[in-house]
RNA sequence: GCCCGGGUGGCGGAAUGGCAGACGCGGUGGACUCAAAAUCCACUGUCCGAAAGGGCGUGUGGGUUCAAGUCCCACCCCGGGCACCA
């Protein structure tokens, strides 16, 4: 009796073998084409869960598949090792950290291993490692040095759960991402990164990646590009006299500045309170107490009533269009950040103008010709200019030009591109981040700490509170320290850095991991990037990927990275999320199964293939939805034809070869071509598939009358090892030692190649349709002409039975897979 | 509101305009067994029919075509993204 499938036993053996072996490790000259292949590094949570199971596996299949198609394959793993969950752990429990975190990250590391990951651990980098923290804030200098960092007090999203700030990108729906807490509004002295230098490139260069066509989007809407006019407006008084003040206002439609009745101010504006009327500045002021104090998600809600949200400031502006004096007004829904924090407002042609303009009193005015029969109130559409000066007669496209021309010749503005996208803020209040390394000197202001005192790294001897607030301001050794300009007393920087920091660069590190002048060399980088398939989450549409492209431009023009290296990742896949299943969530939360449980059971290939075939990769994932035992059983299957000794096989021929030999010849070739093709499409399901219905296929022929030919028997086997050996590589790697001998290696082996003769069939199945509808099947040479077609086809008993001896109206023929006949 | 996806058996899902439902799960029957499990084999969209066979079927309604799950138009539903950005 051959040993049954035991993937318990055969694992373990396995994996000792790669790291052992070195199977998954590259140099950096290593002569075969070199691929770059990564998946995101995870934060350490701790044991894998199932969303790692399936991002890692896909990660992984294409390791060893492009390993075997030849290629010298970087596949380095490591781990976003700063973040909140750690340092809440330490608050309540006391463990540092470090301590916690190195646990967790030994716990993922094992998962990782245990369902078959092929890895370059030698590369394996850790955020909070400080030879990694080195180079980080290595590159914060180089930054700071070129300008793209800045720090400045400035109104912050604060979340008052997780005590720190956030990115704009963090604040969703006015609620903490990671926390849902509200956020609200400070003022604070932060540091920032200026990516809005790079707005115009970021959006540019979605161009040259081929990326999902939704992140793409999100990233498009993200960087919010929007092409207008800015011009500056004079603050007068009601008589028109000019007070000497004057703000700017930006508009993607100055065409229709002939129709401005009012402007509006962001109630943070510098000037509002220079320019309120002492008649009004009680209640103005009240208005600015009242928008300051309104959480984000208040002030974005659409739902309060417009008459609480603006207010008169009884200051007048002057239309430079017009000469016209119009009303300024505050209004809490527009936003300091965007723009100039001031716009004209244009009841006629904008809804939310028209809407305040009614709530107010406000006149409005038509500028452009609405179309015949329109009934609504502020007209966006396109059309002809009216009450419009100069621009009476012009399309909207036409007068948008006009009215900028106009604007800058006469030297108050002019055409004006704007983006919504800010600078990122990347201050966090933090323990368990990466130290910012700058002091403050009373004498010398903020000074950057040297190179070579780098890493700044936070003390170990701190105590966490439950006030939230991190303990690095209260650890006078850290924070005390000498001015290294002039020697005098300086505080360092307590802040850290948004963990985004630590992963807009760890993809270069690995291309280069011993490092030592510079955290890469620039002929290092040349060697791997850009990443030729990134795997990971489509949760980090926005985020992660937007600030790893930032770095990668801005290190590109600090010459740190190759100067033609302006995208750090070429292709991107975002795989589906694992959803804990709708309705039935609380019920079957208690019930969910471990990965690590099914790998002590069924095996890490079993899972696998589970979650490989179960849907398309992009598809989200029911948990529940993930059945391991059909993956089980069939690798048993595998495992019983395969092994040597089979019983299922029992004896084979040799010698000539029939027909059915050389049908399961055809059918082992078409699995070659088919799977490569599914591969290479991230069609895994249908892969999955394939492999079921050759098995499936192979078990007849082993069991049909004149039993199995071992010479085609063994190239059907070897080719369903090799084309599974990167979905399950386990049992592939033991049944192929098996059946070849102790030193043979499937992951080393070469994919296979498709054999074109016996692609190519000689006959074939035709449909014979009537009318549409299949009446008939015919067995006809491959190579059948349209004559022999439509004569076979009229030849069908079935089709002389349906047609009762009528003559067909037209044949329609696609020789050799159909005959259409309309009768 | 706008922009993307998507609606196919009991379930997850397959299908370059040319055999709808590959493959799996679940189910039914059979073989093996004292019996059960495991395994192997067969069947499994739906309706009519003893069968042969036939009718109907891819969210709804139209259209293009010899032929539509696939293309076009309108609509309904679900999921995601954006949403006071001037």
């Amino acid at each position: 009796m051959p040993p049954p499938y035991r993937p318990t036993e055969i694992e373990p053996a396995w994996q000792d073998h790669w790291r052992d072996a070195g199977t998954y490790q590259v140099e950096n000259d290593d002569p075969r084409p070199h691929y770059y292949v990564l998946s995101m590094y995870p934060y350490p949570s701790g044991k894998a869960h199932m969303g790692h199971v399936r991002n890692y596996t896909f990660g992984d299949l294409i390791v060893r598949y492009r390993t075997m198609t030849g290629h010298a394959v970087l596949s380095p793993m490591g781990f976003d090792s700063f973040g909140l969950p750690a340092e809440n752990a330490a608050i309540k429990t006391g463990v540092h950290p470090r301590t916690f975190t190195d646990a967790r990250i030994e716990e993922l590391r094992s998962s990782l291993v245990r369902i078959g990951g092929g890895y370059d651990w030698r590369r394996q980098v850790m955020s909070h490692d400080p030879g990694y923290i080195r180079w980080t804030q290595w590159i914060f200098k180089r930054f700071y040095e070129a300008g793209l960092v800045y720090r400045r007090n400035a109104p912050v999203n604060w979340c008052p759960g997780c005590q720190t700030v956030l990115a704009n990108e963090q604040v969703v729906d006015g609620l903490c991402e990671r926390s849902g807490d509200a956020v609200e509004r400070r003022d604070l002295e932060q540091w920032f990164f200026k990516i809005t230098d790079y707005a115009q490139q970021l959006l540019d260069d979605l161009d040259q990646v081929e990326w999902p066509e939704r992140v793409v989007v999100q990233q498009r809407n993200w960087i919010g590009r929007s092409e207008g006019a800015q011009f500056e407006m004079a603050v007068v008084n009601a008589d028109g006299a000019e007070t000497g003040a004057a703000f700017e206002v930006f508009t993607t439609r100055p065409d229709t500045a002939f129709g401005m009745t009012f402007c509006v101010l962001a109630p943070e504006h510098p000037l509002v309170g220079q320019i309120v009327g002492d008649d009004r500045r009680a209640e103005v002021e009240a208005f600015v107490d009242r928008a300051r104090r309104t959480s984000e998600i208040d002030r974005l809600s659409t739902e309060r009533a417009l008459d609480e949200r603006g207010c008169a400031t009884g200051a007048f502006a002057r239309n430079p269009f017009t000469g016209e004096v119009v009303p300024i007004y505050l209004a809490d829904y527009v936003l300091a950040t965007y723009g100039t924090g001031a716009v004209m407002a244009v009841p006629g042609e904008d809804q939310r103008d028209w809407d305040f303009a009614t709530i107010f009193g406000l006149p409005i005015i038509e500028t452009v010709t609405r179309p015949e029969g329109w009934e609504g109130e502020a007209f966006a559409g396109d059309g002809i200019h009216t009450n419009s000066g100069f621009l009476d007669g012009l399309s909207v496209a036409d007068a948008k030009a006009a009215a900028s021309a106009w604007l800058a010749e006469q030297g108050v503005g002019g055409p004006k591109v704007n983006f919504r996208l800010r600078d990122w803020l990347l201050s966090r209040q933090r323990f368990w981040g990466c130290p910012i390394p700058v002091v403050y000197c009373e004498a010398c202001g903020v000074v950057p700490v040297p190179d070579d005192q780098l890493p700044v790294l936070a003390p170990d001897d701190v105590e966490f509170r439950p006030t939230g607030e991190s303990p690095l301001r209260f650890h006078e050794g850290f924070l005390r320290t000498t001015c290294p300009e002039c020697g005098g007393p300086a505080t360092r920087e307590t802040d850290t850095m948004d963990t985004f920091v630590d992963s807009s660069w760890y993809f270069l590190r690995f291309a280069d991991p011993a490092s030592t002048e510079v955290p890469f060399r620039v002929g290092e980088i040349a060697k791997w990037l850009p990443v030729g398939q990134y795997i990971g989450g489509a949760e980090h549409a926005v985020l992660h990927l937007m600030y790893a492209r930032f770095f990668t431009k801005a290190l590109s023009d600090l010459g740190l990275v190759p100067p033609d290296l302006r995208e750090p990742f070429r292709r991107l896949f975002t795989q589906g999320m694992i959803r804990l299943g709708g309705s039935k969530m609380s019920k079957s939360k208690g019930n969910l199964v471990a990965p690590e449980e099914i790998v002590d059971t069924k095996g890490a290939d079993a899972l696998r293939l589970a979650q490989l075939g179960l849907k398309p990769p992009q598809d989200d994932v029911d948990w529940e939805d993930v059945s391991i035992d059909g993956a089980f059983r069939f690798l048993s299957r595998l495992w019983r034809l395969a092994v040597p000794g089979s019983d299922m096989v029992g004896s084979t021929r040799s010698g000539e070869q029939r027909p059915a030999d050389l049908d399961i010849r055809r059918a082992t070739h078409r699995l070659i071509a088919e799977v490569t093709a599914d591969f290479e499409r991230w069609s895994y399901n249908t892969a999955v598939a394939r492999f079921m219905a050759f098995l499936n296929e192979l078990y007849r022929y082993v069991q049909s009358d004149g039993g199995p030919h071992g010479d085609v028997l063994d190239e059907a086997i070897d080719a369903v090892l090799l084309v599974m050996a990167p979905a399950t590589p386990h049992v592939t790697a033991e049944l192929w030692k098996r059946r070849r001998g102790a030193d043979a290696h499937i992951h080393v082996e070469s994919w296979p190649v498709a054999d074109a003769a016996l692609l190519a069939v000689d006959s074939v199945t035709m449909v014979v349709q009537i009318n549409g509808k299949v009446r008939d099947r015919l067995e006809v040479p491959a190579d059948i002409g349209e004559a022999d077609a439509v004569a076979a086809a009229l030849a069908s008993p079935k089709v002389m039975a349906q047609l009762g001896g009528a003559d067909p109206r037209t044949v329609i023929a696609r020789p050799p897979k159909l005959v259409n006949i309309v009768s």
